[in-house]
DNA sequence: TTCATGCCGATTGGATACAATTATCCGCGA
DNA sequence: TCGCGGATAATTGTATCCAATCGGCATGAA
C-alpha cells in the first residue's frame, strides 16, 4: 500500500513531456472513467500522495481539476470522493448530450473528410471487437472514443471539451445504474452512424445520435435507489408485506 | 497598492455563506468579464494574495479555477494572463454558443413559465435602460445574463454551466475585437426574442438566436490583428505600397 | 437498551519556507 | 552601435508545518 510508483508504472517516462501533474491527472481520471473505483469512494489526500510519491499540494491541485469537471465532489474539511450523480444529473448530462452531439452532427458531416472517416471506421471496429470479446472495460473506453473523436471532427474545440466531460461523467452514470440484465450499451453499432455521415445526411445522422442517446439512458436502471440516499421507507414498505403474511 | 481590501469591500461579509475563495474568485472573474482589466494583463500572485489579504495559496487555487474556465492563461513558470483568445479561438467559442444556444431554444419554450418571462423580460428592460445611459460596462454584463438566465430556464445544469463560460470569454472576445465604430453589439433587442418564445415557437426563437449570435460576431473586427502575434507580413505589405509611390 | 454528550484521532485548509525556473539587466566583444 | 552571454532578481512550483474541523468512540444517564 505504501509503495511509490515507478515512473513507468505511472506512465510519465513515455512522453517526457507529460508533467508530473497531468500523469496523476490520468491515472486518477483513467481510474474513474474504466470504473476501477466506483462512485462514493473516498480518494484521502494523504494517501494519494505517498501513493504517486509527490506532496499533498500537487494532489490537491489535481483532485481540484477533477473536482470541477464533475468526476469528484468535495465536500469542505471532508474531502474528495467519486462523484455519485443523482438520478436528476444523470438525466441533465444525457440531456445535454443530446443537444450538443444532434446539433454538432451538421458541422462533422460537413468537415468530414476520407481520413476521418477511416479513423472513426476504426475505432467503431475496435468496439465491436471489444463488444464480441466481452471486454466492457475495453468497450467503455472505445464507446466514449468514439463520440469524443467524432466531436472533435467538428474542430470546435470548446464543445469538444465539454463532451470530452459529459462522456466522463455518462461512465460514471453507467456504473450506478446501469442493470445487471439489461442489454449492453454498446451494442448499438456505430457503424450505421458512420454510413449516413459519409453519405453527408447530417439531418438523420442527427436522428440517429438522438435515439442512440435515448436508448442508452432507458437501457438504465434509474428506479431502484432514489435520489440522495436511499428511499428507506419505499423499501422497507415493500418488505414489510411478505413478513406479515 | 499595498492596501488590503476590508471585507465590505471584498463584499464577503454580505453573504456570510459565501466562502472566501468564492469572493475572491467573483472579484477576479467580474474584473475581467466586466473590461476593468484587459486581455495579457499578467496577474501575479504575490501581488493578488496581498491585495485579498491571504497567501498565494488560495490564490493559486482561484486561479487555477479561472485558468480551467478559459478566463486565463497560465504558462509554467511564467504565470497566469488575462486570456487573449485567437480568431481562431472567439470563431469557435461563438460557433459553439450557436450550436447550444439555437438548439436549446426548444427545452427553454417548453420550460418558459409566465415567471420566467415577466423575470426575463425585467433584464431585456434593464439592457435597454444601460443602452440608451450610455453604460457600456452595465449593458455587457445584462446582455450575458440575458443569456445565461435564458439558458437556466432549460433546467440543464451542465448546459448552463457551459454556456457561463462562452459568455464570459464571449465578452473577452468583444473587449479584444469590438470595432470602436462598430455599431454597439445590445443594439438587437432581446425582446423580440421573447416574444416568439412567449408564443412558443422554438422553431423561429432557434433561427432568430442564430442570427442574433451572428450579427455580434460580424460586428467584430478580426483583421486588424492576426491569430497569436500581429501578422508582420502583412502589416508591412500593405504600408511598403505607400512608401514606394 | 438507546440516545445524548464530550473527548480524541484523523483529515483537510491555509501559510510559510525553500527550491527551481525564468526574465531582466548589465557588461563585454565584435 | 548592436548582439550575445552571464549574473542577479523576481516569480512560480513544491514540500512541510500548524491550525481548524469532522467523524468515531466511549462514557454515562434516561
Amino acid at each position: 500500500m505504501s509503495t511509490v510508483l515507478t515512473s513507468s508504472e505511472r506512465g510519465v517516462d513515455r512522453v517526457e513531456s507529460v508533467s508530473r501533474d497531468e500523469a496523476i491527472y490520468r491515472h486518477i481520471y483513467t481510474a474513474i472513467v474504466e470504473h476501477h473505483i466506483t462512485p462514493g469512494t473516498k480518494l484521502p489526500e494523504d494517501a494519494l500522495a505517498e501513493v504517486f510519491g509527490v506532496s499533498r499540494t500537487v494532489v490537491r491541485k489535481v483532485l481540484g481539476r477533477l473536482a470541477h469537471e464533475g468526476l469528484l465532489s468535495i465536500a469542505r474539511n471532508r474531502g474528495a470522493r467519486v462523484a455519485a450523480p443523482t438520478v436528476g444529473e444523470a438525466r441533465g448530462i444525457f440531456e445535454a448530450r443530446r443537444i450538443v452531439e444532434c446539433a454538432a452532427m451538421l458541422p462533422v458531416a460537413v468537415a468530414l473528410s476520407a481520413a476521418d472517416l477511416r479513423a472513426m471506421r476504426r475505432i467503431a471496429a475496435e468496439e465491436q471487437e471489444a463488444e464480441s470479446a466481452g471486454d466492457p472495460r475495453q468497450l467503455i473506453r472505445m464507446s466514449g472514443e468514439f463520440h469524443v473523436r467524432l466531436m472533435a471532427i467538428s474542430a470546435n474545440e470548446p464543445l469538444t471539451e465539454f463532451l470530452r466531460q459529459l462522456v466522463a461523467r455518462s461512465s460514471l452514470i453507467i456504473a450506478m445504474y446501469s442493470s445487471p440484465g439489461g442489454r449492453r450499451q454498446g451494442c448499438h453499432d456505430h457503424g450505421a452512424l458512420l454510413d449516413l455521415l459519409e453519405r453527408g445526411d447530417a439531418e438523420h445522422a442527427s436522428e440517429w445520435m438522438n435515439e442512440h442517446l435515448r436508448a442508452v439512458e432507458s437501457s438504465l436502471n434509474f428506479s431502484d435507489r432514489a435520489d440522495g440516499r436511499p428511499n428507506l421507507r419505499q423499501i422497507f414498505a415493500a418488505i414489510d408485506a411478505p413478513e406479515s403474511r
